[in-house]
RNA sequence: GCCGCCGUGGCUCAGCUCGGUAGAGCGUCUGCCUGUUAAGCAGUUGGUCAUCGGUUCAAAUCCGAUCGGCGGCGCCA
């Protein structure tokens, strides 16, 4: 006889005899009767066992497991509504069991933030973490279905590399065999430049790593990037492919998993509400709404913490922060033909303060012009030599952006730190378990 | 890197201001309980107070250093 995930059960699908396994996620005994949570990968079932219905000997045997031991038990599948979930199993018989050798250091009862780290590699099996890692899951799969369905191809990129992206001070060093200056990839997108010659439409869903030494909510070392390239494509194109990819995504989890979404702690209308195109603002226009707010802001500035605030109350859904200064974004970013001092860039920012969630825009794609570009940030041509060799075979207007996709999933579900949303978190001062 | 806060039984914390060699709840264990929802009740177990050094008759408590952690900032996704 085969074992039933318990969300069948849980769904209501499921009736009769049947057999579940998992873990015990909590057990009560008053005598006569013992409720056990079983938890297994796909959800939370109470079992109810009674001493008159199963024996001295194996009621005696199941009191007396620790919290996450496993086994095996069958029984009847009954609708309850006293049981958490709405459905429970009314335990006949138990096969298999895998006593835990000590007790659960994670008893349900609060715990430090300091010991849940340390204990990270139990911690995941928390019936709170394991529905943000589902959603998670399905985080990807409906971006890999928007990308199919619009005919991207999917590709990778090297994650040792020789050159900066972003900038110096935020690399990793890497001990690669003999040799100095190798990295750890910050970003794709010089590779991604090479491979639209190759494939067209283009994406990854890769890890990034970011060596800046923040102490925030919102940052992780790694973190999991979503990156977009299209040849013949400008800023406007590129921005209507975040729009579109965006809400397809917040669409989907609501229709799909909207108890998941709730659980988590989101109104799945709230992501339903979403609707594309997302608005767009200059930034000369962020500016000027900053400093009619009362903060302090001059032209040239990057967003910081105080400028954000006065910034995403002005919207409840994301919104592109449009034609950034050439001083604050990379030498890639393509200067704009009308106004040599802003670039063809574009930041979509998450409302609630989650900050910014995609960075992109179009990309120079003139050889002279990349040339001087990369002069005037101060950086090496040599090092930059067959990111350039692009520029003289078959250029075209191009565009990308990259999403952070512990940012968007943390907006998404409105969580309080980005460590919840991914298993194995890991910034500056976490790299164990 | 900078600013602020914290480190006391397995866990969460109190005690520290005004020094006199430790206390609660939860967990463990034992017993009771046939509908519990972080179950309940009674009892039990468990700590050289992060580390090193200093002051003192005496340090968890005062001073210094070190290590570890948390929150925030600049920057970013």
């Amino acid at each position: 006889m085969g074992f039933i995930d318990v969300a069948d059960v849980l769904a209501g699908g499921v009736s009769g005899e049947i057999s579940v396994r998992g873990w015990i996620n909590n057990s009560r005994s008053s005598g006569g009767i013992m409720f056990m949570l079983l938890r297994d990968g796909s959800g939370l079932l109470q079992c109810t066992v009674r001493r008159e219905a199963v024996g001295e000997e194996l009621y005696g045997r199941l009191e007396g497991l620790p919290l996450e031991s496993a086994l095996e038990l069958s029984g009847t599948v009954r609708e309850d509504g006293r049981a958490p979930g709405g459905w429970e199993l009314s335990v006949s018989g138990a096969g298999a069991v895998y006593p835990a050798k000590l007790d659960y250091p994670l008893v349900r009862k609060e715990h430090g933030v300091e010991f849940l780290a340390d204990n990270r590699h139990l911690y995941v099996r928390d019936p709170r973490l394991q529905n943000i890692f589902h959603i998670r899951a399905k985080f990807f799969e409906a971006a890999r279905d928007w990308f199919r369905e619009h005919g991207y191809t999917e590709t990778q990129s090297p994650s040792f590399m020789t050159a900066s992206v972003e900038g110096g001070s935020t690399l990793f060093n890497v001990e690669y065999f003999e040799r100095e200056g190798v990295y750890l990839t910050q970003s794709w997108q010089l590779y991604a430049e090479a491979m639209i010659s190759s494939l067209g439409k283009i994406y990854t869903i890769a890890p990034s790593f970011r060596a800046e030494p923040h102490r925030t909510r919102r940052h992780l070392s790694e973190f999991w990037h979503l990156e977009v390239e299209e040849p013949w494509t400008d800023l406007e194109g590129i921005m209507g492919t975040g729009d579109a990819l965006v809400t397809h995504i917040a669409h989907t989890l609501a229709d799909d998993i909207p108890e998941k979404i709730k659980r988590a702690g989101r109104d799945p209308a709230e992501l339903l509400k979403l609707e594309t195109p997302f608005p767009r603002i200059s930034y000369d226009e962020a500016v000027e709404i900053v400093q009619g707010e009362g903060v302090e802001m001059f032209w040239g500035d990057d967003f910081g913490w105080q400028q954000e605030g006065p910034l995403t109350r002005k919207f409840d859904s994301p919104f592109w922060v449009v034609g950034f200064p050439s001083g604050i974004k990379p030498f890639y970013h393509m200067p704009d033909p009308d106004r040599a001092e802003v670039t063809m860039s574009g930041d979509l920012m998450a409302p609630e303060g989650y900050g910014e969630i995609i960075g992109g825009g179009q990309r120079v794609h003139d050889y002279d012009q990349l040339h001087q570009r990369v002069l005037d940030d101060g950086l090496d041509p040599e090092n930059y030599s067959w990111y350039m060799d692009l520029r003289r075979w078959g250029t075209v207007p191009h565009s990308g952006f990259g999403l952070g996709i512990e940012r968007v999933i943390m907006w998404m579900l409105g969580l309080e730190h980005i460590r919840d949303t991914i298993p194995f978190p890991r910034d500056m001062r976490r790299v164990y378990p």
